[in-house]
RNA sequence: GCUCCCUUCGUCUAGUGGUUAGGACGCCGGCCUCUCACGUCGGUAACAGGGGUUCGAGUCCCCUAGGGAGCGCCA
């Protein structure tokens, strides 16, 4: 039997980091297994969905790369269906309509609470034979009074619950809209899903999904409940832990395969291995190597990770991936002759998109100033003759390379008889406006001859009327 | 309160009865060095606690503690 996964996020907001693991877990299993993944957009409560929401999480979906097979299904646009399920179920006296008002359950509930058991409904309109006139009912699933329910979770291994934990939920509002737990059964039954993959926070509803789908004479699919992932302080990870939506990560320069990479490797691994390519991932991934426990997210490794991927991206991916982050920062990489150079020797050197972007911008854009910190500490002492005397030397200069410019500069070292520092810093002070660059001979290779005379001059200038 | 789930370094994890409990991130230190960053070498640090079972337990069983989830005419 072919594997069939789904995604069914709740068009209510962005794309959560949590939700995008777990679609990815749904992602990688039906690769794995040449299987087809589903997308279903669970938008039956209309208070709180959105277009919005729906195109953010297509966006993200479509940026981590993770792509599916069909859909996107709409709860909405099922709501037929949904009916026909309920009257089946009615039809067939598995379900009943229950008049109770809130006033009698808010009090109902209130005992229960109060004798120290779990609230749940007592099942009183099983038997009603009056139904009063003034309430439009919702129905509810008449669930089997005993017995167990298993499941054997793929992630969590055998969980069994009592039928007499669980109540007859409501499947169908007073106003005839179908719930939560009833649309999932009627569209995993409909869709032919075969494994189930979400959040674990959903175990204690899978025995009553369990058992709606046996009473429509179905076989439940596999069932594979992933931990929750948590902020530091061990809660669930929400946004006061800082960046939960996935496009946010985009935003702040981080590379979509990185993100993907740190989210397989979190609650999930395969011995000593940290980075895979996609093709790896696809291959090695396995439902059972899914942690039991919850895992806490940890900024500073993705960090890492999207460091290593900047590292080892090939430069013209890296452009596509930051030409974005450049057009925001007013430039066009297209545009730049050296572009190739500028962010082969920053890749090295940049944790993010927006840090290869920083580091960057003196080479495509005219100084705007000079770091006064860096100005302190280097333009001083005999740092304008010193530049002076570069000067002249540079000018000289043929050919223009890292080669040639290194040898310059430790030449002209060691005539003054000062260490290198003393010429590179006011130079790279000079160039780049701030005491931080690569490496100063290749940073003036890829600067041009040109340029660099201009600057040089300009901070010469600068030194002079500091004094 | 009730039910369910979970528990190896600060964090992510390896480990399926016999290991000096391994790796990664972070952190600390040495080296490298024109800045930043890298690299490199080394270090720090864990089986939640208590009972069993066993010749032997991080690994199996029980209890306790702690954490999480759910208990809606939300999803």
């Amino acid at each position: 039997m072919a594997v069939i996964t789904r995604f069914p996020p709740s068009p209510t907001g962005y794309l959560h980091i949590g939700s995008a693991r777990t679609a990815l877990y749904s992602w990688l299993y039906a690769r794995k297994h040449g299987g087809r993944f589903v997308l279903r957009i669970e938008d039956t409560d209309r208070q709180r969905s959105n277009e919005e929401s729906v195109q953010a999480i297509l966006d993200g979906m479509s940026w981590l790369g993770l792509d599916y097979d069909e859909g996107p299904f709409f709860q909405t646009q099922r709501m037929n269906r949904y009916q026909e399920v309920i009257d089946q179920l009615l039809d067939a006296g598995k379900a009943y309509h229950c008049y109770c008002t809130r006033e009698e359950l808010d009090e109902m509930r209130a005992q229960q609470r109060a004798r120290g058991d779990k609230p749940r409904y007592d099942g009183r309109c099983r038997q009603r034979s009056q139904p009063p006139q003034d309430v439009p009912p919702v129905v509810r699933f008449k669930n089997p009074l005993d017995g167990n329910v298993v499941i054997d979770d793929l992630v969590k291994g055998r969980i069994i619950i009592s039928n007499s934990e669980l109540d007859d939920l409501i499947i169908a509002r007073s106003d005839g809209t179908p719930t939560y737990n009833f649309t999932v059964v009627v569209d995993d039954m409909d869709m032919r899903i075969t494994h189930v993959i979400r959040g674990d926070d959903h175990v204690n509803n899978t025995p009553r999904q369990i058992n709606i789908l046996k009473a429509l004479g179905v076989e439940p699919p596999r069932y594979a409940h992933v931990p929750m992932i948590l902020g530091e302080d061990g809660k669930r990870l929400s946004k006061r832990h800082g960046a939960v939506s996935v496009m946010q990560y985009r935003d702040d320069g981080y590379l979509p395969r990185a993100l993907v990479n740190y989210l397989v490797r979190l609650g999930w691994s395969h011995g000593d291995q940290e980075i895979f390519t996609r093709q790896e991932m696809i291959e090695l991934f396995n439902i059972g190597n899914v942690q039991r426990g919850s895992a806490v997210f940890n900024p500073e490794k993705l960090l890492w990770l999207n460091y290593e991927y900047i590292k080892a991206a090939k430069v013209e991916e890296l452009r596509d991936h930051a030409r974005w982050h450049f057009e925001n920062a007013g430039i066009n990489i297209d545009e730049q002759p050296n572009w190739k150079q500028v962010l082969r020797v920053n890749q090295q050197r940049s944790k993010t998109l927006l840090e290869l972007v920083g580091r960057s911008m003196f080479f495509f854009r005219e100084l705007d100033g000079y770091d006064a910190k860096s100005v302190k500490k280097h333009f001083k002492g005999q740092a304008g003759e010193i530049l002076v005397e570069l000067r002249a030397q540079l000018e000289r200069l043929d050919p223009w390379d890292a080669e040639h410019i290194h040898l310059c500069l430790h030449r002209l070292a060691e005539r003054l008889s000062i260490g290198l520092g003393k010429i590179a810093q006011p130079l790279r002070i000079a160039v780049a406006g701030v005491a931080v660059s690569p490496p100063i001979d290749e940073t003036l290779a890829i600067l041009g001859k040109k340029k660099v005379l201009h600057r040089v001059d300009a901070a010469v200038d600068y030194i002079d009327t500091m004094m």
